[in-house]
DNA sequence: TAAATAACGTACCAGAAGGTACGTTAATCG
DNA sequence: CGATTAACGTACCTTCTGGTACGTTATTTA
């Protein structure tokens, strides 16, 4: 299933799919039933091991530069994942996914955004960011700096200039002491 | 021309080009020689009606928060051209492009940062903006914000709150005052 | 062991992709 | 006007796409 995370998801045709897992087209389709339950499916496992961690992680309520830090790095870093992210691309490429694929994108960008505002929130507690900001429009702006973050990894930009950029444009939310 | 601006180059074929300008598939390889020589000059004619005038705007040297503020707001009015910029798409799309529009396309990438570069310095020189950055550096951070604006309007996302992030963004640059 | 059921994979379908061979029309020129 | 050349478009090629009909193996049950 991983595959698709390599070559990304339009790219990656079913037959391309089935020659590389050593399955048949049948079998696939018996599965999931069409390219648009495969990917939802995809997107389903993706979720389960990279968005929980994730939300597990921004739950623990650590110190906002803390953890805007270890989200940069984190997500620049080359792990078991190539670079890049697969709910990135299926957002930014949503024509030609189909409607199942579409609701789960939906559901799970509804989700990130909710745990970034609960997230922001908390931080606005303590006192650790800016409070001319809503926290849903924090999260909005987390939110697509992030995926810019991903983005220009995905594009094999050198490290340390993405997470630089990252930075520089978090840090607008962070309460200078 | 401006079709494969409105659906996407990925998504448009050449028999659907073929069927909307009303030509003959022979025609168009005569003229272009093959799907990548016609990307390229879609390229080309999008590198003269857009980018000219964003260089040319940018040497005006007009006050820098005036110029970021024009930016934001000219690049998400629905002018002539829909949301998004075909610039844009086939920069995140690289694959399945031919070497003739990579070519072109890195072209036009290094062109837009130099002109961000410039213009920059210039700003610098003024005292208009932060000189803790590199002007290579700073035109970086302009080209990824600006992207992410007209990725995030290609998205038909709010245009308001597109630009308050994209404000926000850039603000890091200016020098309070 | 024999029958019934479930899983599987070969070989196909229709359609569309990029690309081209070649006959036909239109324009040029003596 | 007749001959040469250039532009054009029909009809085709191969390859690949998502999707499936149906015969063949395994597996279960009695």
């Amino acid at each position: 299933m991983e595959h698709y995370w390599r070559d990304g998801i339009h790219t990656l045709s079913i037959n391309e799919v089935c020659r590389r897992i050593g399955a048949s087209k049948p079998s696939i389709y018996r599965e999931f039933g069409s390219e648009d339950g495969l990917q939802e499916a995809v997107l389903g496992h993706y979720s389960n091991a990279i968005l929980s961690p994730l939300r597990a992680f921004l739950a623990l309520r650590r110190p906002f530069d803390e953890t805007v830090e270890a989200l940069i790095v984190g997500m620049t870093s080359p792990g078991d994942h190539p670079p890049g992210c697969l709910f990135t691309e299926m957002r930014l490429l949503r024509s030609g996914l189909g409607p199942a694929s579409l609701g789960r994108l939906d559901a799970i960008e509804a989700e990130r955004l909710a745990a970034f505002e609960q997230w922001y929130a908390g931080a606005l507690e303590r006192h650790e960011v800016i409070s001319a900001l809503l926290p849903g429009d924090a999260a909005a702006y987390m939110d697509a700096q992030l995926t810019l973050l991903l983005v220009e990894a995905g594009m094999r930009k050198p490290t340390e200039g993405v997470r630089a950029r990252a930075r520089l444009a978090l840090s607008v939310l962070a309460l200078e002491r």
